[in-house]
DNA sequence: CTGAAAGCGCTTACAG
DNA sequence: CTGAAAGCGCTTACAG
């Protein structure tokens, strides 16, 4: 048995009340008294029960994440950014993979609020009604990263998807593209889906180039879509000559599908990706893509989560193009 | 405030005991006060609160995990199968992000043993001398992956380095190369590193094939030291046909560096990697690499910690090589 | 400066 | 079947 804190009192010969004074580092002993308990305690090796202090202080020093794919580097960049921040504070975290399903993420909620947790960030997905409810309910301190929500008002952190769009489109108009093709997430996501294809059509319109249904491709933002879309996009739109994809795993996979086909990037077709994870970097070739701060976005959100003192609003993070070599300018 | 246990007792006109029991599904109350109970809990929604109940029960239901670099694709493959299987057995994990940092990881190791977490499991790291004696002190039940322990018996959950290394090597002999270049770990990693190149400079010794220390090249398991390393590869030893690299992400790096310079892979160079994370199927040309089970042996190790029915022993993983497009054979 | 005592929200013998 | 009471390991008024 782990020695407590009545065992190192009773050894030192104080209460405990005076043990616990000691090791919080509020006032009310003596110097020597205080030196005669932290020598006990260097003695019988006695670190206080967290358990037991939260039950107590009602405050656990523990934040939940809930993240729908745990493996994409999106959601590790992030956890990464969630993780480093917290631990500054000294709050540890606890993850929770949604894995996209509802009905995880209502029993995440539920554990996590059983736990005593001290804050929840909850990132990338679209937030059901059924789960505003449960977050509604259980009065814990939420905020949320690259999503937002519909009927309560709980801070977010993104980036503003339908403008990093229409400058990603833009971008490539300027490069002299007229026939632009996308690979899109699915249609009906709010969040990624949705905005960045209307940022995409509205500077197609902006620049007097026509839209067609027919460039438009529907993925999952994850890698082998983006094979899958770019192959449709292939086969259905020819006379592209670049392509906007709303994801770097999509971009990766277009990158893939091109090399397999013998279409040579940038030569043959211009590719632009969306998120400026290290996949982006890795690929061959480096992919010109837009940037999230991503890692940032993560450490912000631990410290609007922990920071009572001033309720900010949510943030609407900086996003820029960063140019590698998979964008060729045409004539 | 949430309603207490105390709360649905005096509102349901029972003791806590009771509620308790019922809760618990222990047995002792009639039908009726049952139902009775459940319909006040609903009503008041009544949540148990885990950390009481973790004083009393000296059991946290959650676990803790070391991770050496929480952003690459093996981390998170790894973490994936630990979390996936933590949350199936009704546990939560918290995560560490100790960076190789020895200072973060003792602190990790006493932030874990202060809330009474009920198991860690290690990764990747090199167990210092330090973290055994505090593990050791801590009387908490502890799983290894992807290393192992020097001093204390702690079950570890590993693929065989060596053998693993060797089959890469003797596969690109088998596929007629004989200068065969190397981008390694550290020299001084006894886990990833040394094993690993032991293994490569057997297979060359077994086959009657020189080895060259030219030919070896000394990397950090990252995309970048691997684009180095394959630089310096092509500077010190360009007669080498194939390169075996430590690392998938080390491979990919590789990769990159061999486009830039016009070096085409495979037809110039044949490249192998090891891991078989996502990077290896979403590289260009797609990575022959070695397979290791790396979600399976994070599954795995929460269920050895988990597990204390049978304390079964360490726990070697079968590994193969699995083929796509970065080797080809030369006559 | 210091300690006795109550209390945090549960569970579990023990007694009936 | 059910409840009073003690106890898990702390912290914090309160009194001295």
């Amino acid at each position: 048995m782990r020695p407590t804190i009545s065992d190192v009192a009773k050894q030192s010969g104080v209460s405990t009340a005076t043990v616990s004074r000691i090791i919080n580092g509020q006032s009310g002993y003596t110097a020597k008294t205080r030196q005669k308990v932290l020598e006990i305690i260097q003695e019988m090796g006695y670190k206080p029960n967290a358990i037991a202090r939260g039950l107590v202080n009602k405050r656990t020093n523990t934040i939940g994440v809930l993240l729908p794919s745990l493996s994409s580097r999106l959601s590790s960049a992030l956890l990464k950014g969630i993780e480093n921040s917290a631990h500054q504070l000294d709050y540890s975290v606890i993850i929770c993979d949604t894995e996209s399903d509802g009905k995880r993420t209502i029993e995440y909620l539920d554990v996590l609020s059983e736990k005593q947790i001290d804050g929840i960030i909850i990132t990338s997905e679209w937030l059901k009604d059924v789960y505003e409810e449960t977050i509604a309910k259980m009065k814990i301190p939420v905020v949320l990263v690259l999503t937002t929500s519909s009927h309560l008002q709980i801070p977010y952190i993104k980036v503003d998807d339908y403008q990093a769009s229409y400058q990603a489109t833009e971008y490539l108009i300027g490069k002299g593209h007229k026939e632009i093709g996308m690979i899109s997430g699915s249609k009906t996501d709010k969040l990624a889906g949705l905005p960045r294809i209307e940022g995409y059509k509205q500077a197609l319109t902006d620049n007097s180039l026509t839209i067609s249904e027919n460039r438009i491709t529907y993925g999952d933002f994850a890698y082998r879509s983006g094979m899958r879309c770019m192959e449709e996009l292939l086969k259905k739109a020819p006379e592209i000559t670049a392509v906007f994809a709303a994801s770097d795993e999509m971009a990766v996979g277009a990158l893939s599908c091109a090399y397999k086909k013998g279409v040579k990037v940038p030569d043959d077709l211009s590719i632009i990706g969306y998120d400026d994870t290290q996949e982006a970097e890795m690929a061959i070739p480096p992919l010109t893509t837009v940037h999230q701060p991503i890692y940032d976005m993560g450490k912000m959100a631990v410290e609007m989560l922990l920071n009572t003192k001033e309720t900010v609003g949510s943030i609407l993070m900086p996003h820029h193009i960063v140019e590698r070599d998979s964008v060729r300018k045409i004539e």
